[in-house]
DNA sequence: TTCATTTATTGAACTTGTTCAATGTTTTGA
DNA sequence: TCAAAACATTGAACAAGTTCAATAAATGAA
């Protein structure tokens, strides 16, 4: 059941079989259906979650009733709005399955007692939010520098599988734009 | 000469004397003039710097030669080149002075020392990296939700010490629009 | 102080992306 | 299997933002 977590864990930190179980056993396993929600905005946010099937988008809804997808998260991704989980506060962000996934689930409460108990665990999650404000970081540049022509050529160069499994609804949230021109952009680039 | 360095630690984390006295040493102090640069693009990105005096952008240059502004950091701001450093790869990024600045400086191989010899760095880190990383969250779902003018509005509300202090220029290539675009939105809020 | 440089403003033409409404296509679930 | 729902495409009118060029204002260095 947690075999593709350790191998996440172990990509990131070094940690002894013992450290490892003693890690994964703070996880629960949930199934979570397709479009059912594991966040709803105003929620405060009280778990992070390894995903070991399926598919999620974490997303925001605007005033005007606009969604933008902030990521999404396939297998072998974390998942959490980490605002609110960190600050206690009602989280501005929804999570939804759009498949029928699964996923492990740590609450709050068990991930700090591992930071103290299992000193190394403090270091996994310092590296892994260094990478995942690095990617982070690399999508605000595209964002402010790249036309949406050339962010949807990008995306479906680095998220290929993610490509297949998305309709464009999601992809056009996720980059931006509406989906009408998402549309636009698909036919141009098409002609080519 | 470290004082606000810190004040700025005891912030995220709580630490021994001895234990803050041992960080701090591993800080060189530097002078920075105005206009010059700290980092420039295609340079690894040797430091992690906290400003005590003065004013820096961090920026890209795109394709075309616009300039895009990741980031601004004052007094009590860190700054770095988080995806160069961690990654060891050549910085897409330029780090500039605009106010003749003064900053702190740890090199890769001391950071690391810390991880090692004082424990509770590792969380100090973890901790300001979620915080950093909240804080691009917001500014992406902002970026990808709100109108430029409203960006323009936010951004005055939220940094008002820094909006004195930066030139419109600055504040369009932060906000991801052109000057002259800056300066019709500031026409039409200024004619309300 | 003065002159050169940088910054800010403005208008006109243009490009990128949105909105709305209509139509066609695919997927889903009873 | 078939109707309903969700998704995708298209065009036309519109809005947001850019580009370019000209001018004015502010700043800075000698």
């Amino acid at each position: 059941m947690t075999e593709l977590l350790t191998r996440n864990i172990l990509n990131h930190i070094s940690l002894s079989k013992k450290e490892l179980d003693n890690f994964c056993d703070l996880f629960n396993h949930k199934k979570v259906l397709k479009k059912s929600f594991l966040l709803h905005e105003g929620e405060i946010c009280k778990f992070e979650g390894f995903v070991t099937k399926g598919l999620f988008r974490v997303f925001h809804v605007d005033q005007n009733g606009f969604e933008q997808v902030l990521y999404f998260a396939q297998e072998n991704w974390w998942i959490t709005d980490i605002d609110s989980f960190t600050n206690k506060q009602p989280s501005q962000l929804y999570i939804q399955a759009l498949e029928d996934s699964e996923v492990l689930l740590i609450s709050k409460k068990d991930k700090e007692f591992a930071y103290i108990n299992i000193p190394k665990i403090e270091k996994l999650f310092r590296v892994m939010t260094q990478k995942t404000h690095i990617a982070l970081q690399r999508r605000m540049i595209d964002n402010l520098s790249k036309t949406a022509d050339q962010r949807y050529i990008d995306f479906i160069k680095k998220y290929p599988n993610l490509f297949q499994r998305l309709t464009n609804l999601q992809i056009a949230a996720y980059l931006g734009i509406s989906h009408e021109f998402l549309s636009k952009i698909r036919r141009k680039i098409a002609s080519k």
